[in-house]
DNA sequence: AGGATTAGGTTTGTATCACAAACCAATCTG
DNA sequence: CAGATTGGTTTGTGATACAAACCTAATCCT
């Protein structure tokens, strides 16, 4: 057996948890997404966005911009460059381990 | 943005958990396996190797075969037919993500 | 023989977490 | 001005992953 199921025991389950793992890796395909982009996307209600986006910014894996457009809010987030290696190394390790199970006979 | 990302809600939490991950994927890989070898792959404590097992034999992702060989007890463990869909469903899903995210511009 | 150790697990207790529902503040609409 | 909409945050709760304690039978040590 080769390293790709050792490594797994260092994957971070704040990215590999499926909501966040869609909102980092459709962050890593554009500089900024807004708040209600990422809902969509995601399915998520509001509330439940918001929590999963504060755990990436308490990791600092994103970063949360809240500006006025004209007179409405809007929040604009980005992966940080950590976050961008971070999600870059998750799919790296699935990979892996997925590439290593494949050919493999015990 | 494609299908991917709708599908991911259909992402079977049970099977994406990273031990349960690493166990079906190893089980995907060969007929069975048994306890103790399960365990020095994922490094899980037995007791958590065990409840993850017992979860998804309940899912019937697995089947356990408890026998005694010479006098020593041991427990064999093989994927199902359902269980095998599933592994392999699971990581077409997250291929599919991630190829998605990497060709697409927002 | 008998006490300690090992194998092969299961049960229990706890801290964390994902989720939905309730809530809130500001703006728009009629 | 009343009510709805936008864009979120806070709160409550049920599920869950994990470690630690426990259990039973066999084997080792002396």
């Amino acid at each position: 057996m080769t390293a790709a199921f050792e490594e797994l025991a260092t994957l971070d389950k704040l990215v590999h948890e499926p909501a966040r793992l869609a909102i980092m890796t459709a962050l890593s395909a554009c500089q900024s997404a807004d708040f209600l982009f990422l809902q969509q996307l995601t399915g998520l209600t509001k509330g439940n966005l918001s929590s999963h986006l504060i755990k990436l910014e308490e990791a600092t894996f994103v970063q949360i911009d809240k500006q006025f457009v004209g007179k409405k809010p809007n929040t604009q987030i980005g992966l940080t460059e950590k976050g961008r290696q971070a999600i870059e190394r998750h799919w790296q390790l699935l990979e892996n381990l997925r590439q290593d199970a494949q050919q493999w006979s015990p």
